[in-house]
DNA sequence: GGCATATAGTTAGTTATGCAACTAATTTCA
DNA sequence: TGAAATTAGTTGCATAACTAACTATATGCC
């Protein structure tokens, strides 16, 4: 298989200078819009808590595919909004379970309508049948590289 | 159109957190196997001077998708290390032109080689049909969002 | 000509990422 | 049991990102 069949070089260029931060700068921008405080890096942390709350920080860590010092200094400003707590395990005491506080809770419903609407914004003129294409061949790189 | 038809919220997981970066941190780890001290957003705007040499900052924004102070920070970078240098246009005095050192010049096949080499690991098993989807998602939801 | 506006680039402050080195707790296994 | 290896989390250092505010130059228009 010759090296430029699928120019991948361009390809590269698309998947990582374009479109994701496009998306990625309009929540954030939309957050703000909404008066809403938190990064969309924060926010994706919220995310899996708000799915499985008291997670491990290494838990997070596998689920937002971040490193552990990433997870460490997330948790750190999350702590320090107030919108998580770090709780000791009683049963491995080198963990710690990150949980979700109220002011948190609160936020689930109104950040992943922005989320959703977003999306939605982003992918107008886009069909179910070529999303299903992305996940896929995502999903592929990602095996091919872990 | 119902916000949840097309799950967009992994979708979005999917876009920011997995593939992209895990092809981003892979071309790292190999650019640093083959002794090159480099960063992949370096080799991003060196890689559109190979293209072509001399553009302006703000045309360096716009070709690799950053906004200026990021721009002006890989460029000192880029001129610590002797790769770029920034010389006075004749005709606009605000303008720098970045304008490529011989040593960038001797990098360009290597590392193109090795970016090359990394997308055929990342795409082993994506045909040139999906990648094609790929691509026309992604210019939309640039689209969309611009 | 001269003032308002737009454009090119820089700087400051905050957040985030990757890597390497570190501490502390747990597990493995001889 | 106890030393070695593994796992969870933190810290330090460098690079990079976004926003906002800033300087300097150029352009538009009366």
């Amino acid at each position: 298989m010759p090296n430029n069949q699928f120019k991948r070089g361009e390809l590269y260029s698309v998947i990582n200078g374009m479109a994701s931060t496009a998306v990625a700068r309009r929540l954030q921008k939309n957050f703000r819009t909404a008066g809403l405080e938190i990064t969309i890096e924060q926010w994706s942390v919220l995310y899996h808590l708000w799915k499985e709350d008291c997670l491990s920080q290494q838990e997070l860590c596998n689920r937002t595919f971040r490193d552990k010092p990433s997870i460490t200094r997330l948790i750190d400003n999350l702590e320090k909004q107030k919108l998580v707590k770090r709780i000791a395990s009683r049963s491995d005491r080198r963990i710690n379970l990150v949980c979700l506080t109220d002011a948190a809770k609160a936020l689930q419903d109104l950040t992943i309508e922005i989320a959703n609407q977003t999306m939605n914004e982003a992918l107008t003129g886009v069909n179910k049948d070529e999303i299903d294409v992305v996940k896929t061949v995502f999903q592929k790189v990602y095996d091919n590289l872990t």
